[in-house]
DNA sequence: AAATGTGATCTAGATCACATTT
DNA sequence: AAATGTGATCTAGATCACATTT
C-alpha cells in the first residue's frame, strides 16, 4: 500500500450522513466542522490504491480506520466455500474498518482508484478521548451507518429479483444525491457479480432483472454502468413491492 | 405506557457488547462503569409494559431512547401491503430507538413483559456532551450493533432455509451465552411468524426447517420454544452452508 | 381461537451451458 | 480474456388449503 504526504488542496477527513435528530428532508450533511477536520487531518496519512487492490482482509489485526477521499470501496466476507457476500459499498466521506476484538470483521477492496485517509486506531482513540464534539459526530455517523445496514437487510429480505434490483438502484440514486452529484443518470461503479453478492442473488438473475426493467420501459441503459429511470412511478412501485406471487 | 419510579434494586442503565479493539474470546462485557450507570439513571424513567404492547411506531417523533432492563423487544418495519420485516430482536442491556431526522425508523413492540429505562433525547444529548467517556462507550455499543446488523444481512443473503434457521439458532445461543445465561437449551422468545419475518422466509418454511432439523436428529425440541443442539458438528456445517443445490 | 404443522401445487430464480459483448 | 447476457432445466420454498396442537 503506497503512502503519500497530505496534499494541500484537501480540506481534511469528512464524514457525512443524515442527521438522526434534526429534520432535513433526507439531505445528508457534513458532520465535522472545518476545525475538526483539520485536527483529524494531523492524525491521518493519505493512502492511494489502484482499482482492484485489497485494503485489508477479514481477521487481520485492525490497526487502522479509513475515510474515503475519492473512489468506491467494496466491503465483503468470503465463505469457506469461496462464495462472497458484499457487506457494503462505500463512497466518498464514508468511514470503514469495522473490527471486533481488534480484528477486521470483513475484507475491503478498491472498486475504483482510491484516495483514503488512514487513521491508526490508537491515535484516533486518543483524539476521541479529548474531543467530545468529535465523538458526538462519530456517533451520528455510526447511527447513519446502522440505518443503512438495516436498509440492506430489509432489501435482502425481499423475495422478488426485480424489487431487489429496483431498491438497489434507488439506494445508489439517493447516495449520489446525498453527495451532491447529478442524479439524472445512475452510475454503477460495481460489476454484476458484486451487485448479486450484495443483493443475495445470482449474477444471472441480476442480468435478467436489468433486462426485465429495460424491456418494460422502466429503465434505460446508456451502457452497462449508466442508466436512467424512464418510468418513475412503475419503478417506485416495483421497488416497494414485497410480494412474491405474480 | 405506564411509568414508575426507579426501583432501588437495579444498578442503572447498562449496555453490553463485544469490545471492538480488545481480544476477549467473543465475550460480551458491560461498557459502562458503575458511576456512569448511576449518572445515566438520573436521566431515565422506568417504563413497564405488558407482552404485545407497542413501545413506539415508525415515523413517530423520536423523543426517547430506550435501554432494556428485562424482557425481549421486536423492532420491525411494516410495508404498505401489511407485510412485516423484523429488523432486530433486542434483549437485556440493548439500546433501541433508532431515528432519522427526529423520527423513529421502525416500530418496537414487547414480545415479553418488559422493564425499560426511557431516556428523553435532549437530556441524553446534554449528558453525552459533558461526558467523553460515556460517549466513547456509546460508540462501542453502536459498533457492536453495526456488526450484529451486518450479521443479520449476511444471514438474509443465505439461500437455504435450513441454513438460515441454524444460523439464527446460533445467534440466539451466542446472545444467551453473552448474557451469562445457561446455554444447554436455546430459548425462543418469539413465535414462528416473527422468526420468518426476521429470516425473510414464510412461517411454513420456518416450521418445515425445524422439522427437517429434528428429523435428521440435529436438534431436539422440548416444546415449541425450547430446544437443544443434539448434533453439533452437523449443525455447524448446515449453519455455515452457503450453497443452494442439494 | 390463535399458533403451528403438513400436504399439494406452482413458480421464481439457481444452476449449467454456451453465446455475445466489451 | 473477462464480463455480461440468454436459453433450458430443475428444485427449493412460496402459496393455498386444511389439520393439529396449545
Amino acid at each position: 500500500m503506497a503512502r503519500a504526504k497530505i496534499s494541500t488542496n484537501t480540506h481534511g477527513p469528512a464524514i457525512r450522513g443524515v442527521d438522526p435528530w434534526t429534520p432535513s428532508a433526507g439531505k445528508m450533511r457534513q458532520f465535522l466542522s472545518e476545525e475538526e477536520r483539520a485536527r483529524l487531518a494531523v492524525l491521518a496519512s493519505i493512502v492511494r490504491l489502484n482499482k482492484g487492490e485489497e485494503i485489508y482482509s477479514e481477521g487481520q489485526r485492525a490497526d487502522a480506520v479509513f475515510n474515503i477521499i475519492t473512489g468506491v470501496v467494496k466491503a465483503y466476507k468470503t465463505a469457506p466455500d469461496g462464495s462472497e457476500h458484499v457487506t457494503a459499498f462505500l463512497f466518498k466521506d464514508d468511514m470503514f474498518g469495522l473490527s471486533e476484538e481488534g480484528k477486521y470483521t470483513n475484507s475491503a477492496k478498491a472498486l475504483t482508484p482510491l484516495a483514503l485517509y488512514r487513521f491508526p486506531v490508537p491515535a484516533l482513540r486518543r483524539r476521541l478521548a479529548k474531543d467530545a464534539d468529535l465523538e458526538f459526530h462519530v456517533i451520528c455517523k455510526l447511527l447513519h451507518e446502522l440505518r443503512e445496514t438495516q436498509r440492506h437487510a430489509f432489501l435482502l429480505a425481499r423475495r422478488r429479483a426485480l424489487s431487489k434490483v429496483a431498491m438497489f438502484l434507488q439506494l445508489l440514486e439517493n447516495l449520489q444525491a446525498g453527495r451532491g452529484e447529478r442524479t439524472a443518470e445512475i452510475y454503477l461503479p460495481m460489476n454484476r457479480s458484486d451487485i448479486g453478492e450484495y443483493l443475495g442473488m445470482s449474477l444471472e438473475a441480476v442480468s435478467r432483472a436489468f433486462r426485465g426493467l429495460t424491456t418494460r420501459g422502466i429503465i434505460k441503459s446508456r451502457d452497462r454502468r449508466h442508466l436512467k429511470i424512464a418510468d418513475r412511478s412503475t419503478f417506485d412501485e416495483i421497488a416497494a413491492d414485497t410480494t412474491n406471487a405474480p
